[in-house]
DNA sequence: CGGACGATTTAA
DNA sequence: TAAATCGTCCGT
């Protein structure tokens, strides 16, 4: 029997996002620009991301140093979430990539809020613009309502957290790449990715040592 | 077991 | 420009 029309296209839809994430790192989060990340009644437009290549030489990513309790999910398959908090305040979200073992991970930067807008609202009252709502990647998630509940999270299923394609591609113009914000090392590697002009995209900040006293 | 620090955000 | 704030990881 012939599935029904919504079945069939979230089937195509598990399957490109399945292609996409499985295979090489840059084309992946190149990729996930224009996807949809929904949790609850909030649904985001992935604008900015960037690329962490797990254990393959890549000095900044969480996974450099091996396997550990907080990383095990990289390690994992493709498509889920690796959520981790930091500065004693904030949870940022990677979509895991690759490979099992690999451990490489997109980190999900910025998104424009198309969906529950009243809703991120409620969460971020402090916020002026609908442009500033996931500005950043602890703002993306503070305004989605993703933190350790999420962790490990399979996205391309219909669980509480779900990743889907862009409505309309993402023309490759439109797309710009530098390097990764924040970091310490590898400031070669222009492994991040926005839309060029959008103005949900973060801004760019060097990483700056903190000085303790 | 101590301590340095971080893929940040916000307010001043 | 600096404070807020704590889990994680490494070195002792």
């Amino acid at each position: 029997m012939e599935p029904a029309p919504d079945d069939r296209s979230a089937d195509a839809d598990r399957e490109a996002l399945a292609s996409l994430l499985t295979g090489p790192l840059l084309p992946a989060a190149r990729g996930l620009l224009g996807c949809r990340l929904s949790a609850g009644e909030v649904t985001v437009r992935i604008t900015e991301v960037e690329a962490y290549a797990g254990t393959a030489g890549d000095p900044a990513s969480h996974a450099h140093r091996g396997r550990t309790a907080r990383n095990v999910v990289m390690f994992g398959p493709a498509g889920h979430a690796y959520v981790y908090f930091t500065y004693g305040m904030h949870w940022c979200m990677n979509v895991v990539t690759g490979i099992e073992g690999e451990a490489a991970a997109v980190l999900l930067r910025a998104g424009e809020v198309v969906e529950g807008v009243d809703t991120a609202r409620a969460r971020r009252p402090a916020v002026r613009r609908d442009v500033d709502l996931a500005r950043g990647p602890a703002r993306l998630c503070a305004t989605l309502g993703i933190d350790r509940a999420t962790y490990g999270a399979y996205l391309l299923g219909d669980g509480p957290v779900r990743l889907r394609p862009p409505v309309r591609p993402v023309p490759d113009e439109t797309v710009v790449a530098g390097p990764r914000v924040g970091v310490t090392g590898a400031h070669d590697l222009p492994w991040r990715f926005w839309l060029d002009g959008d103005p949900t995209v973060s801004a760019y900040r060097r990483h700056v040592p903190r000085v303790r006293r």
